[in-house]
DNA sequence: TTTAGGATTGTGAGCGTTCACAAAAATGTG
DNA sequence: CACATTTTTGTGAACGCTCACAATCCTAAA
C-alpha cells in the first residue's frame, strides 16, 4: 500500500540482461538493436509496466514531448467572462490533444497579453520554465514578430496559426479570402444581387481578407459596388443589431448578409424577426464561425466551418516531426467547409 | 543569434555570490533566508532573467508544478466529432488554467476510457510519465474507485468533481438535487401545475439526483403524481424530439419543461414550434447546462449554469495547496445559478 | 567570557534519462 | 585466416535542481 518503488529504465535493463543505453534506444526507436535483444527488452518493459519519466526525458537529452499553446489572453478570458465561451480554444484542444496523443506528447495551454511590451517576457518565461518542443502562436500572437525572433534565438520550433505569408516558419492557415469568395458565390448563384457583408473589426487581418473575398467575388458576379456593401460591425450583437436595423428597414433593403461571426449573424437574425422579415425566404444569411450554438438557432444558420481543430493539430504534428530531426518549415493550408443549413435560399422576388 | 546558454540556479548562485542552495531556498520561498542576501539573490535572478526549469525541480525534488486534468475519452470526442462542441471542457481549462497560473502551475488535460478494463492501466501511464502534483476526475471518472485507488498507491492527491460523498479525498459538486428543486419551484411560483422533467440517462448519476430534486419539490408543492412527470430522453435532439412530440399533442400536456441538458431543451423548443405552442406563453422550459450558444436561442433559454469552472478552479487550488503539504480532503458545495432569460412564464390558462 | 542553541549558509549526492564516445561482436573481403 | 568494416552494446558524464546533512555564523544566557 505505501508507494511503490518507481520503475525505472535501470529495472528494464536488469531483467532484460543489458545496458540502460539500450533500453533507451528501444524506447526511442533507435537502430541498431537486434530484434531477439528488442523483444526482450520490449517485453520486460510489459511486465514491469515501465513508463519512461518525462522530466528526466527532458534533462537528458533534449526533447521535452511536450507543445505549448498560446493564446491572448485578453481576448480569451473575455469570451470566458462573458459567458461566451470559446469554442475556439476548445477547438483547440480537440486538435491539439488528439494530435499529440498519437505521438506520446501533451498539450500545455498558456495565455499571454498580445500587444503588450512585456509579451516576450511572459513568453520567454513560459518557454524557459517548461522548454518545449514546439510552440502553435494563434492570432493576434502569429503576427508578433518579437516573439517569433524570441523562438528563432532559443531554438524552439514554432508554428503560426492563421499566417499565409510565408515566413520560412510553419505557417497553418485557411483560405479566408476563397472562403468568403464561396459563401458570396453561393448566395449568388440562388440569384442575389443585393448582398451585404458585416466586417467584425477593419484591424482583424481576416476580417479583410474576407471582405476582399467578397468584393471579389461580387465583382465577377457583374455586380455593382451598390449591390455589394460592407458594413462595420464590432463582433457583437447588439451593436450589429443597432447598425442592422436602419439598413433592413430601408426600402432597397439586401437580400442576403454575410456575417464575420456567429453573433453578427445570430443579431441579423434578431432583427430581421423584429423587422417582420422571414430568413430565409426574404432574407439569407451566412455566418462565418460555426460555433456549436449555431445549430440550434431558428433557423439554423448556414455557416463557414473554420477548420481551426485541423489546423491546430496540422500545427502540432508539423512540430513533433520537427522535434525529431526534420526542419519545421512550410506552408499549409487546411481546407474550410461551408455548412449548408436553413438560412440561405433563393431571393424575394 | 545562436542559442544562447540557459541560465541556470547556478549562474544566478554565482552572480550573487552564494550557494545553489540558497538561491534554491529564494526560488521557493523557504524560510531562512538573511533579508540582505535574499534581495541580493532576487535582483540576480532579475537581472539576469532566471526561470527555474520545471524538469530538473522535478527530477530534483518531489513537485512538477502540473495539474492533470482527466476526462472520458469517448464522451470527449464524440461531442467533438459530432460539432457539437465541449463547453465542459472549454469551461474546465478557463477555471483550471487560470487557477493554475496564479500559482506558477500548468494544467495538462488527458482522455481516458471510462469504465474500460485498463483505464487503470492508462491513467497510471499517464501519471508515471507526467508525475503531476494532481489529479482532477470529473464524471463519469470521479465515481471510478479503481482511478482513486491507484492515485492514493502513488500517494498523488486528487479531486472529485461532482462527487458528494464524503471520501477522505477532496470532493467538490455542485448541488443537482437542489438546483433541479430551485427551477422547479421557480416554475411551481409560476403556477404551473403540470410539469415534465426530460432526464438525461437513468445511468448517470447526476440525472437521478436532478429528478429526485424535481419530485421532492413538486411534491411539497402538493403537485400529484400526475402532474409530475418524468421522461427518459437520452441527452440527444432527434431522440427527445420524437418522445415529445406526442407528449406536446396530447390533450392534457404539461405547461413547464425542465430538460437535463441544453440539446434536450432546444429540442422540446423546437417541438413546441411545430405544435404551434409558443414560448413561454403557452410553455415554459428551462434548461440544466447553459452553454454558450444558449442566449441565442429563440426565445433566449432559462438555464441552471452549472459552476464547472469555479468547480476546477477549486479543485487545482486545493491540490496544489496539497502539494505544498496541506493534506488535501474536504467537501466543497459550489454554488450554482439559475439564469433567467426568456422561456419561463405564468402557464396558459 | 564562554558556550549552548538557533539561524543561516554550503556541500555532496542523487533524481532518471540521453549524449558522446569507447568497446565488443558480427560480418564481409581478399 | 587475418584484417577492415559495420553493427551492436556498454560506460562515464551531464542535464539543473532539491534533499539531507554538515558547517558556519550569530545571539544571548550562564
Amino acid at each position: 500500500m505505501n508507494a511503490r518503488k518507481t520503475v525505472t529504465i535501470e529495472d528494464v535493463a536488469l531483467a532484460a540482461g543489458v545496458s540502460r543505453q539500450t533500453v533507451s534506444r528501444v524506447i526511442n526507436r533507435g537502430p541498431n538493436v537486434k530484434p531477439a535483444v528488442r523483444e526482450r527488452i520490449d517485453a520486460a518493459i510489459e511486465r514491469l509496466g515501465y513508463v519512461p519519466n518525462l522530466s528526466a526525458r527532458r534533462m537528458g537529452g533534449g526533447k521535452s514531448f511536450m507543445i505549448l499553446a498560446i493564446n491572448d489572453r485578453q481576448r480569451t478570458l473575455e469570451n470566458w467572462e462573458a459567458g461566451r465561451g470559446n469554442d475556439w480554444v476548445d477547438q483547440m484542444l480537440f486538435g491539439g490533444m488528439t494530435e499529440c496523443e498519437k505521438h506520446g506528447y501533451h498539450l500545455v495551454f498558456e495565455l499571454i497579453d498580445a500587444g503588450a511590451d512585456d509579451a516576450p517576457r511572459q513568453l520567454s518565461r513560459v518557454i524557459a520554465s517548461l522548454r518545449p518542443d514546439g510552440v502553435v502562436l494563434t492570432p493576434p500572437h502569429s503576427d508578433d514578430q518579437a516573439l517569433v525572433s524570441l523562438l528563432d534565438e532559443r531554438g524552439i520550433a514554432c508554428a503560426r496559426i492563421g499566417q499565409r505569408e510565408p515566413s520560412g516558419h510553419l505557417d497553418i492557415f485557411m483560405d479566408e479570402r476563397g472562403a468568403a469568395m464561396e459563401a458570396t458565390r453561393h448566395l449568388v448563384e440562388l440569384g442575389h444581387r443585393r448582398l451585404t457583408f458585416i466586417a467584425g473589426s477593419p484591424g482583424y487581418g481576416n476580417s479583410r481578407r474576407r471582405v476582399e473575398g467578397f468584393q471579389s467575388a461580387t465583382r465577377a458576379a457583374g455586380i455593382s459596388k451598390d449591390g455589394a456593401t460592407v458594413l462595420d460591425g464590432d463582433f457583437h450583437f447588439s451593436t450589429t443589431a443597432a447598425v442592422l436595423e436602419p439598413l433592413l428597414k430601408s426600402r432597397v433593403r439586401p437580400t442576403a448578409i454575410i456575417a464575420d461571426n456567429d453573433e453578427m449573424a445570430f443579431a441579423t437574425l434578431h432583427v430581421a424577426d423584429r423587422c417582420g422579415i422571414e430568413v430565409p425566404r426574404g432574407l439569407s444569411v451566412i455566418s462565418f464561425e460555426d460555433t456549436p450554438g449555431v445549430r440550434f438557432s431558428v433557423p439554423p444558420l448556414t455557416a463557414i466551418r473554420q477548420p481551426t481543430a485541423r489546423m491546430i493539430a496540422c500545427a502540432c504534428e508539423k512540430l513533433i516531426e520537427s522535434a525529431s530531426g526534420k526542419r519545421a518549415a512550410g506552408s499549409f493550408e487546411i481546407p474550410h467547409e461551408l455548412i449548408m443549413r436553413a438560412t440561405t435560399g433563393p431571393p424575394p422576388r
